[in-house]
DNA sequence: TATTTAGAAGACAAAAAGGTCTTCTTATTT
DNA sequence: AAATAAGAAGACCTTTTTGTCTTCTAAATA
């Protein structure tokens, strides 16, 4: 005696990037969109501008800092930037550095050994979807997005 | 003063499915596949053919029981079966009873009103792989992965 | 140089995901 | 009918992810 309308009794949230990268990635397209324009956004303009909360942004952008990914001054008209003569950064480079490469390497199906001479079953279907991933993070770059941005307007 | 190879100080993982979905699905295909061969295969077995602990797939294989995915037989030579009669069960219908559907929905950049008309800044190459996504998991069945696991042989 | 502003650092906390264990129920077999 | 086998149910626990708060440090300015 099976319910047949039943539900699954609890949801869970699944997405292509978790929140960290989410995060990053938006307040990174913002302070380059800033820089576009000569300016030098702060903690709590960035984390407004990207819909995230202050004190995780924070503490996500000293990562990106430390990586080396983006600069910030201190003090009195501080705030974050990206350094003029660095070369653009994919989106790659930023995810990689954040969630490692598994969304790039990792078999759909969880099989350890999934290669092309031991494929799991549903292994070139998601090899399309995999090389479409790859090709769109590393195409596009922060600056790429941050000129869409802009031309876009804001509005995260 | 940045240390310059440094790397960010903890690493998270992200897959295209969570755990759950991936036990379910490797342990559905595992069933039809016995099915297939006229047996009906308990939960340790299960558990050890799909590499997962033997308590969480038990949870996780009741609540698909409620859903209504599969049926079981309690007691001795017990075990879980698929219904002959029922229509083969799209991989997205098992993903969207899980996760929920955000995973085809969510636009990528996190945007809340993100669409053509407010398009985020990778709205069109996310929608390319969404896509793709979605014909994955709505042609592919766990019939036709354990016709296909049958073919490969066992070894998740 | 004192004050103020704003990022840096890290301890701490809440929530979600992932997982275990015990007890109950149902079916089979002797 | 008793014993045994195996799924059902749910309390409980652990780890990871997500997030906050306080204190420290550096820069600018009065």
């Amino acid at each position: 005696m099976k319910p047949e309308n039943a539900t699954y009794f609890h949801s869970i949230q699944i997405y292509m990037f978790n929140k960290e990268t989410e995060y990053a990635l938006r307040s990174l397209v913002y302070i380059q969109s800033q820089n576009n324009q000569g300016l030098r956004p702060g903690i709590e303009e960035i984390a407004t501008a990207a819909e995230a909360p202050q004190s995780f942004t924070a503490k996500i952008l000293q990562r990106l800092v430390r990586v080396g990914f983006i600069n910030s001054i201190k003090g009195k008209g501080g705030g974050f930037y990206f350094e003029k003569d660095k070369p653009d950064l994919p989106l790659k480079e930023l995810i990689v550095a954040i969630e490692g490469d598994s969304l790039f390497n990792k078999c759909g199906f969880g099989m350890k050994n999934c290669s092309c001479e031991n494929p799991c079953p549903i292994h070139n279907d998601y090899g399309i979807i995999r090389d479409e991933i790859n090709r769109l993070v590393s195409e596009k770059t922060i600056q790429n997005l941050a000129q869409e941005f802009n031309y876009i307007g804001i509005g995260v």
